[in-house]
DNA sequence: AACTCGGGGCT
DNA sequence: AGCCCAGAGTT
């Protein structure tokens, strides 16, 4: 099978049938880049309500090379893997050093930015700067590997590098971002994951092998994930004149430098929880418990109880910040995970 | 090659 | 209860 074959009824679907994204206006390299990171591992619906907020508060680079860090995770809040705006950002500094302030628009150089790899480079290049580079996500995987009915697991760094490859003879000099664009749209709206595909509906149903065959559902191949690491935590809610004691997290490792409410490892009883109270340097007047919440990372589930606790007035602890419900909803990025814990705070504040 | 890193929606 | 998502960096 000629592959060429398949180009233009992608494109010519996927002009008839794109979805309209904010990121697909005004596209400057900036706004290319920035979706692109946010889209890594996220889905369209979960980027949309950030993406704007984000551009409102660092509308270019310069803006995003400047950006307090703390102001930085705040915008990230709870769209995960925080890594990607610490990068974000390391890229922005980087730029306005060695580009002058502008996106280089060379595969390569986008390759040495942090937070940028193969994916995100292809991307950018070919949708900002019409770029004949190829943008292999899972989507685009998923869609080849079907069409081409090939069992090599996606998982494998190869299996990535050989479909570059086999796409890279087929990118329209003119149209590579849409080109792109459209093998991920496809993947997204019609040659869909943990589903049977709309194979009625697809442009390139006739080029498929694994529609030839009927083995849509074979593909793709992947490598089981090993199971996730259970860990028992408990959580206190620590209150003193209607404010909330928080903790800063490491600077490196899971949910780093975002803020928490203060946590021991274990699952502890109510001597256990004074005790913990007491090596924060404070004294509590009464405990309640708190019902049990849990939250699954993608390696690691949280199962957490809580306590609240009503705290004598005393010298501040060390390694604490308290803040009232304002300040914490202005000032200081906190992780989904504690969601539930908080909620307790924020009712009990009206 | 295997691990780490978030959060949410769908089946 | 799994699975996957417009992946990248580290070990």
């Amino acid at each position: 099978m000629n592959m060429n074959q398949i180009v233009q009824p992608l494109l010519q679907w996927f002009e008839q049938n794109k979805r309209d994204l904010p990121w697909r206006h005004n596209c400057t390299p900036y706004r290319v880049w920035v979706s692109e990171i946010m889209l890594q591992q996220t889905r369209v619906e979960a980027v949309k309500g950030y993406f704007s907020h984000f551009l409102q508060a660092a509308p270019d680079i310069p803006a995003l090379a400047a950006l307090p860090e703390e102001k930085l995770l705040k915008l990230w809040e709870g769209l995960g893997y925080y890594s990607r705006a610490r990068n974000l950002q390391k890229a922005a500094k980087q730029i306005m050093e060695q580009y002058g302030g502008n996106m280089p628009a060379v595969y390569e150089q986008l390759l040495t930015l942090p937070g940028i790899g193969s994916y995100t480079a292809g991307a950018v290049a070919s949708i900002a700067f019409g770029l004949p580079v190829p943008a292999v996500d899972g989507n685009v995987l998923r869609v080849w590997m079907r069409l081409t009915a090939d069992h090599a697991d996606i998982a494998d760094l190869r299996t990535k590098r050989q479909t570059e490859a086999a796409l890279q003879p087929l990118m329209p000099a003119e149209h590579s971002g849409a080109f792109n664009q459209a093998l991920m749209e496809l993947g997204a709206m019609v040659c869909v994951p943990n589903a049977a595909p709309k194979c009625s509906s697809c442009p390139l149903a006739e080029f498929c092998e694994a529609h030839r065959q009927g083995t849509e559902l074979q593909f793709p191949v992947k490598k089981p994930k090993p199971p996730r690491r259970v860990e028992q935590r408990t959580i206190l809610l620590l209150e003193q004149e209607g404010r909330l004691a928080l903790r800063r997290r490491p600077p490196k490792g899971l949910l780093a430098s975002l803020w928490e409410l203060p946590g021991f490892g274990g699952a502890l009883t109510q001597e256990q929880a004074v005790e913990a109270v007491r090596s924060l340097g404070l004294e509590p007047v009464r405990l309640k418990p708190l019902p049990p919440a849990k939250h699954i990372f993608t390696h690691i589930e949280w199962h957490m109880t809580g306590w609240r606790v009503w705290l004598a007035p005393l010298p501040e602890a060390q390694k604490l910040t308290w803040a009232d419900a304002d300040e914490l909803r202005a000032g200081y990025p906190l992780p989904s995970a504690f969601r539930p814990f908080l909620r307790e705070f924020l009712q009990a504040e009206k």
